[in-house]
DNA sequence: GACTGGCACTCACCGGCTGAGAGTGCCAGG
DNA sequence: CCTGGCACTCTCAGCCGGTGAGTGCCAGTC
């Protein structure tokens, strides 16, 4: 077990090398911080933390650097959530609340989150394996050619063409409008393919296969749109580490561009409170000097979907897990207002 | 003037830069290619590409390198467009035919973009200004609250909402969107306006409010979506060169994001033809240092958007040439398909 | 007049060397 | 258990000299 004043001693080794970015030593380290003791004192307290595997030293006689180890602990026990100040709050509630659309919602929270932390930021559209359905809509747009749109709570629109086996009229279309939409309107997206099931049966045998295709085709945009989009922003952040660590950065940037991972990335996050993965715990092997900071965010208690931020495992983890925490919240009540 | 053989050589040393990145001497051209003339020889055309600026040492007693004008020169006049092999069209046109939709087509050309020319891709998705309406559809979702829907016959759908300053009835509406379709359905936007001025004048009193605020919120979003909007991918590429300029990334990186500087940098190319624009030629500060290869493509005969390429001066300049002019007729094939 | 070979000159680059400085581990004493 | 002292290690920056690629210029040749 290790006594108070050590982890005293990583806490100070944490917040001296996220901040000057450089190794640091026993003396640097009594002058900064008040510790009342001697510098050859905090050495063997290093040792001791070096053998644990909570701090390293980059070369023989320099100074320590934490490990992924020793971020976990600083992050677990050793420092809080920095709370963002009333001024930074209001600021980006007047910012999300200017959104036109989800669209610009999304896009506005990125550009915000990666401005606060000065970070690439990460954010994943509402998911919608929980979201219902507000409405469906189809249109005529030649005799046997119709466009299905699909409208949801979370106020996204998705679009699909429908060749229909059969030319269908406009009353039929209207009776399958309105019933289809009697049907599933309000319920989840999950419940629809059941709700729907009998649906062809009660129509004429020539518009049935239409009926079909239609069916057919919005199930499948339920599927396919399950399957989330994310939008991220801020990566010339990463040029800040450029002249340390000038070969980490392509694998970051190309990771980045991948959204399957990025989504697998925020998906890892189990807790639907803010979750912090450092250095090697992500998986994903472009990322092992980066950390990822996602928190869950809905509209109401239940969170939708995650956004976060990916940046050096050196990073000032209080200070943005406070801007992620707060960001989300204020998503969300953007979300729910509209 | 300049002989026929100083113009050799000049080709000669930019596309020896472009393979090697460094700067190119006298001796090692004779070699490499052709010349039928002594290393002597080489040097006089140099000192006399020097002068008249289309090449620049370095520092003194090093090789040569082109500049701006050198490529200016070498596209204008000495480079044609490298055309693509047969199985890379091939695989281009298969790669795009699988896109479902409009966002899938604009992200697998940005992809591909990047692929192929191993640089950052930008792509405009299809301007509306010369877009015609294929459908609008307008959904009541309270009694006083609705929704507008707008399908352009590029397959783009817009979605805004529109709150009622009076209930309306479903009948009132079904008559509001039969009429509204039939003025605007495949008209272009910019005849809207004028089409639907006088349309709240035949609707009863107390729906006529209702009306107007339809009629401005379309009219709202014809505007709006003509501010375009665009899709990059790449970014990684960057990090290829960032071993030679590690500051230089840094502003390009930040261009990138701003969209309003991307299409503003698309919107300049006034040729719909292709435009290269080299190192200086580009006004952007943080874009000096790169060229810009873009090119109009479209459905039909007209440019409806702009797709290019973003890349350091000295890039291969006829293969990005190639891709680009290949990727953007494609790209026009699949959009008059669908 | 255009091309060529030769020659002196200029730098950038690389490797080795050195001194300074920061930091460590260890030990003996309080 | 803490502290001061001491010897040791290793990085880093600066310096130096040799090497080589490349240049400009000039005199000579076709």
């Amino acid at each position: 077990m290790l006594s108070e004043r050590r982890l005293e001693v990583l806490r100070a080794i944490v917040q001296d090398y996220v901040g000057t970015q450089e190794p640091v030593g026993s003396k640097a380290l009594t002058e900064r911080h008040n510790l009342q003791v001697s510098p050859a004192t905090v050495r063997n307290d290093m040792a001791a933390l070096e053998d644990e595997g909570y701090i390293a030293q980059p070369h023989t006689s320099a100074g320590r650097i934490p490990t992924d180890k020793g971020y976990r602990l600083f992050v677990d026990r050793l420092a809080g959530v920095k709370p963002l100040s009333k001024p930074e709050r209001r600021a980006i509630q007047n910012f999300l609340e200017d959104a036109v659309d989800l669209d610009d919602v999304v896009s506005r929270t990125v550009r915000l989150l990666a401005q606060l932390t000065r970070q690439v930021a990460v954010v994943q559209y509402p998911s919608l394996t929980r979201s219902t359905v507000r409405h469906v809509e189809l249109l005529l747009l030649a005799p046997a050619r119709l466009m299905l749109v699909l409208i949801t709570d979370t106020g996204r629109v998705e679009q699909r063409m429908v060749d229909c086996p059969a030319p269908i009229s406009e009353s039929s279309l209207a009776d399958l409008r309105a019933r289809l939409n009697s049907r599933v309107v309000g319920e989840r997206f999950s419940e629809v393919p059941r709700l729907v099931q009998d649906l062809p049966e009660s129509f004429d045998q020539e518009d049935r296969g239409t009926v079909s295709a239609v069916l057919a085709t919005l199930l499948e945009t339920l599927v396919e749109e399950t399957e989330e989009r994310l939008m991220i922003g801020g990566t010339a952040n990463l040029t800040r580490f450029v002249h340390d660590f000038p070969l980490t950065i392509r694998p970051v940037l190309e990771a980045l561009e991948e959204q399957v991972v990025l989504l697998k990335l925020l998906g890892e996050a189990k807790d639907p409170g803010m979750t912090v993965r450092i250095g090697h715990e992500n998986v994903h092997e472009g990322l092992t000097s980066t950390s990822v900071v996602s928190v869950g965010y809905g509209s109401g208690d239940e969170a939708v979907a995650k956004l976060g931020v990916v940046g050096p495992t050196r990073m000032d983890y209080p200070g943005t897990m406070g801007a992620v925490r707060a960001v989300a919240r204020y998503v969300g009540q953007i979300l729910a207002e509209s």
